[in-house]
DNA sequence: CACTATTCCCACTTTGTCAATAGGAATTTG
DNA sequence: CAAATTCCTATTGACAAAGTGGGAATAGTG
């Protein structure tokens, strides 16, 4: 599984109601639709899903909307895309996912895709959403990994 | 776009031929799929990209077969998924592919995934064939990374 | 209360990709 | 010629991605 339409979306959602908190406490997808030219509904479906992670919270009804469940610096890319597309892994290995492979023994790949696994899910896991709002160089942040 | 069975399957089917090749010169499809259990019909068509690729030569007819186009040396997991897969990046956005978009001046995270795709490009580079089969310790290779 | 703006829920379509299979033509060796 | 191989094109079934549609529930406002 990689980085879809919805976990792309997904961040930019993030970020656009990160960046309006200010105005308003909560923040209407209608808004983020206009500003980030993404149909209403499409929308509905992925911050259900955001939801469901705890990543923003809701409130009904008129005036209502979203906004952060934690503050910018505890929201990592990794969460975004995590809950977005139900996982992070790029490589469909049954051994990789948990999944007892018969050929896991005499596997010579299975090793390689593990290390790719954990080094992703580092790197995403290290960029918050505050850094990519602040504009920061992600090079410093590549690095330290 | 990123890692399925296509570039899996590649993957252990050029070590499979890269370990056997001592024997023969050139091995056949039908031993690959003996011992990898994967059916014939569909190594074919696998193969047949990683000739396109000129990562194999073939060799028709009676004890035709295949074998590396290159010493397992000069052949990285990067080349195997290129071929196989069709491209390496995990993330499907425009501006990453080199179609221009029109948000990508306001776009705050073209950035990132710009730095996630290289990170990849280049782990997935710096790990050769000959390393896999050698069994060496992968941590060493992604750690010079 | 009536109205309106919102989230929430479920079902649906369309399009495309993955994973694999099928049948047969072309080529080489013995 | 016969057998073993690669090569070529087409097709299938399952599933997911990307998005749409209709309407119910909720909450603030005049």
């Amino acid at each position: 599984m990689m980085i879809s339409t919805k976990g792309r979306y997904a961040l930019r959602i993030l970020l656009d109601i990160a960046a309006s908190a200010a105005e308003t406490e909560y923040i209407s997808l209608g808004d983020v639709a206009l500003r980030q030219e993404i149909s209403m509904k499409y929308l509905e479906a992925i911050v259900a899903s955001l939801a469901r992670a705890e990543l923003v919270e809701s409130k009904r009804g008129k005036a209502g909307g979203y906004r952060l469940a934690r503050p910018a610096e505890a929201i990592s890319v990794a969460d975004v895309v995590r809950a977005a597309e139900g996982g992070i892994s790029p490589v469909a290995c049954p051994e990789c996912d948990g999944v007892s492979c018969s050929r896991a023994g005499n596997c010579l790949t299975v090793d390689l895709w593990k290390h790719l696994d954990t080094m992703i899910e580092r790197s995403l896991s290290a960029v918050s959403l505050a850094d990519l709002l602040s504009g920061r160089d992600l090079s410093e942040v590549f690095r330290e990994i």
